[in-house]
DNA sequence: CGAGTGAACTTGTCCAGACAAGCGGCTCCA
DNA sequence: TGGAGCCGCTTGTCTGGACAAGTTCACTCG
């Protein structure tokens, strides 16, 4: 109720088009058509309409109303961090088998990637983690000592529930991650937690979340099976002059 | 000139980012700063700043002038399209070897990803893709019929440039793309083109590009020698309630 | 029957003003 | 000295209006 206005007209327009209210092809009611309809200025409205624009859900051009493009939305920014929660809103059954939780001073690259000394105690999980039961991924993670205490302290545990759940909860600011992809061959340690073989193709997705002010807080390095887990992007050409091109994201079980 | 004011405005504020003029962690002037200098209402100026915004170059809170958030810029449309377009820009120098370039019935999964009956007739390229004269990627292509005949067509030489840029030159309608990415071993056709042996971990990009009028017009399926092309997201949580998470897609030489 | 004109409708752009909400620094008081 | 409260600046939200530019469609004219 207290959302600005705004915000709820995008809201229920988003819900329609995701609803199939509204199906992929189908133009959206006209600006003054909506200004009625909500009781609002046409500012208002176009402000939603811009919402739903930059998320890539309606394309449209002058002259003509908009029009839904697609009804598959970017996943939301927790999804990207948590296996946890992108598996459940798949739909699938998350799990994980903790192999070590250590503190330990941090060795050249994590010192580097976390931009601290070399030498300074960091914590670091090792995983493996299972949808449906079945083994799909090794998560390696590298957390800086102030966020990482957390994980010893009680409230967490390690073969339970999710880091990002948990540390989103506590208040951790953990606000823009960057992830980088690319394949490399299974190692003797990936070998045997995934139970495959040595050089086996696997996809990683190495990656740095940082705090609002920049300063890095995690550095991960996580490992797919090929076949189980693809990552999709979606980008489009601007529409509108000076309009940026919209992206979206999606990791998704195959 | 022509341009509407408010890219005006965040083109000359982006151009004061990217130069370093404003430097990460500035606060950018006020709207009302803004408004002075350009001579404008407070609107426009708002719609530039929520370009700016959109693009994650900047940041910023309510109370608070936007911060200065980022300077790497996402990357254009073409960029991700064309491998040419984005060594260029990368400043490297792109090269290829064309294969094959032949019109042939299509085979059941290609007449599936393009929405095609079996059969019909496509145009399909292998290219070997240099950087700097070594090989990287080996790039399988599939076109449609109606935009495939192109190459075949005076104007086109394989070997020499980019087939996006001509493609988008000759006002074909190339408006979206999804890519997929994950990891596969090299089979024996990537094995001898680029020279490595059967079974080493290749990063694999599938892509699917569109018309505007979302009928399929070519399915890519290239794949890159690992430590030579990596490709990066940044995502970011949402600032402003009912603002959707941006998003940035960089493809990187390593 | 076809081509061209024009009106109605749509979105894009821009303006001027108003109030609410958040931030930061200041003063004043205990 | 330290804290509370106030004030000014900033952005967020919303209104109502105006004109420009693009699309669609029906009508008219040749």
């Amino acid at each position: 109720m207290a959302d600005p206005l705004h915000a709820r007209i995008s809201a229920e327009l988003r819900d329609r088009i995701l609803s199939g209210d509204l199906a992929p092809g189908a133009p959206l009611p006209s600006e003054a058509q909506l200004c009625a309809e909500f009781g609002t200025s046409r500012g208002t409205v176009r402000a939603a309409l811009a919402t739903l624009r930059a998320a890539g859900l309606i394309r449209g051009g002058q002259g003509k109303s908009p029009v839904v493009r697609d009804k598959t939305l970017s996943q939301p920014f927790e999804n990207l961090l948590s296996f946890t929660s992108w598996a459940e809103r798949a739909g699938r059954s998350p799990g994980q088998r903790t192999v070590e939780l250590a503190r330990r001073p941090a060795s050249a690259r994590i010192a580097h990637q976390l931009e601290v000394e070399e030498g300074t105690p960091v914590v670091e999980l090792l995983r493996v983690r299972t949808l449906d039961g079945e083994a799909v991924m090794l998560e390696r993670s590298s957390w800086v000592l102030e966020v990482g205490r957390l994980l010893f302290e009680g409230g967490f545990d390690p073969d339970e529930g999710s880091i990002y759940r948990y540390l989103l909860g506590a208040e951790v600011d953990l606000a823009t991650a960057r992830h980088t992809m690319d394949a490399v061959g299974a190692d003797d340690l990936d070998a045997r937690l995934l139970d495959i073989s040595v050089g086996t193709p696997l996809l990683r997705e190495r990656r740095l979340a940082r705090a609002s002010d920049d300063r890095p807080l995690e550095y991960g390095d996580d490992r797919y099976i090929p076949g189980r887990v693809t990552f999709t992007f979606d980008n489009a050409r601007p529409t509108t002059a000076g309009q940026l091109p919209n992206l979206r994201i999606l990791k998704e079980t195959s």
